[in-house]
DNA sequence: CTGCGCTTTATTGTATACAATTAGCGTAAG
DNA sequence: CTTACGCTAATTGTATACAATAAAGCGCAG
């Protein structure tokens, strides 16, 4: 996208992650206008893509609200993704090259140099997770797999729980993460499937955690990071 | 969607699918405007939709052209479509009930007094097998999933296969949508998963053999059914 | 003859005005 | 008191004008 329609997109999408517009709050194309500065044509763009990303929900008369998950929506959007990447990590395991296990190293070094603070960098280790994902997606070689997941991968629930993350379940994460190394190494597709579904499961379940007690309310958006 | 804008969808999704429009053909917004006789702004959003259906392609500049279907990219499709479809099908094994199966059976039904004529009606046979699809995918009661799948599910390839088809490859589809049956009456979601994911690869089939010898040359626009 | 860079032209992006639709509310009838 | 109807206001859909950007054509220099 352009500028004025990106703005627009990044604009809204970080109010509703952060917290600035709840569930349910109606997005009045006018209103967000101005607050990002731009007029209602690359906003309407930005809706369009927000709802794509399943962020924004449109009516039938095309009010546009700020979705809500509950739970079990949640629930439902990792066992997909545990799914897609299972099977986005066997592809990638039979299409592995030597260059790309030492970039996929690289990168878990510098996710474990990350939680190995005293005071863990949570930024970096958020970013650095989305490289490693993006890395084995890219690997895949699939297009399409790569579209849904994408639009599967970037979603509210899965961008703070990382923020509960005891130390345990960071070196947990980097742990699978070597275990991948190694089922990629080895050329095994199917331990990758395993271990990349487990390790999403898992992420659920630090998730769900997190979230206990709620029953299927509305979750906040909070993050949560594989 | 609205009239002008639905009405820009439907009219350029049917060009590409007709064949009015080829692989690769380049789309301007002021020509389709003119040709659906609306103007520039609902054609942008017909495009935007048609990009995400993954019928167009855009370009890094926001050029847009009509997607090319290479033979890998359509097996690429049909692989994902039967995992998610055989997802699909072991949730609503699990969640079947007797009115639903009424539905399908009905359906099948259908399915089976249209190829069963001496000249097999394949629009009906089209109609009717996507509605059983669109049931069970309902059944499965995963909204992500849906949205994953009905992009996934309406695309170009997919299309006029049932076209080529003999009598038996109908007789073959109409009789593994039975043995679905037989799976759902068990609620057996294994078996259901097994059986879809096996329909779909068939499907698969059928359009390659329909189509071998071009290689991975583009692939024109037909339509196959499963 | 070829390759680079500028000018021109075509195409898309954005803003704004206006039309159409929808929701919300008040009023009046049952 | 409830409900149904209709009016008003708010919101989205569409068209069009203008701005920005990228492609294409042309000329010039090497």
């Amino acid at each position: 996208m352009t500028k004025a329609s990106d703005r627009a997109y990044e604009t809204i999408r970080s109010m509703i992650l952060s917290g600035e517009l709840s569930s349910g709050d109606a997005l009045r194309e006018e209103a967000l206008a101005q607050v990002c500065g731009v007029s209602r044509t690359p906003v309407r763009e930005a809706l369009r893509q927000l709802e794509a990303d399943l962020l924004v929900r449109r009516t039938e008369s095309q009010r546009s609200y700020v979705a809500d998950w509950s739970l079990d929506d949640v629930a439902d959007a990792f066992e997909l993704r545990a799914m897609l990447e299972g099977h986005a990590a066997k592809r990638a395991a039979e299409r592995m090259t030597g260059d790309i296990i030492a970039e996929l190293t690289a990168c878990n070094a510098a996710i474990l140099a990350a939680i190995s603070k005293s005071e863990p960098d949570v930024a970096t280790f958020l970013d650095r997770n989305r490289e490693f994902h993006a890395v084995v997606l890219e690997t895949a070689g699939s297009p399409r797999l790569k579209g849904l997941l994408t639009a599967l991968i970037e979603q509210p629930v899965v961008w703070r729980t990382a923020q509960h993350y005891d130390p345990e379940a960071f070196k947990c994460s980097h742990g699978e993460h070597a275990d991948l190394l190694s089922a990629f190494e080895r050329r095994d597709g199917p331990w990758a499937e395993s271990i990349m579904a487990g390790h999403i499961r898992r992420a659920f379940h630090a998730y769900a955690d997190a979230h206990k007690g709620l029953g299927s309310a509305r979750a906040e958006p909070e993050k949560g990071a594989a």
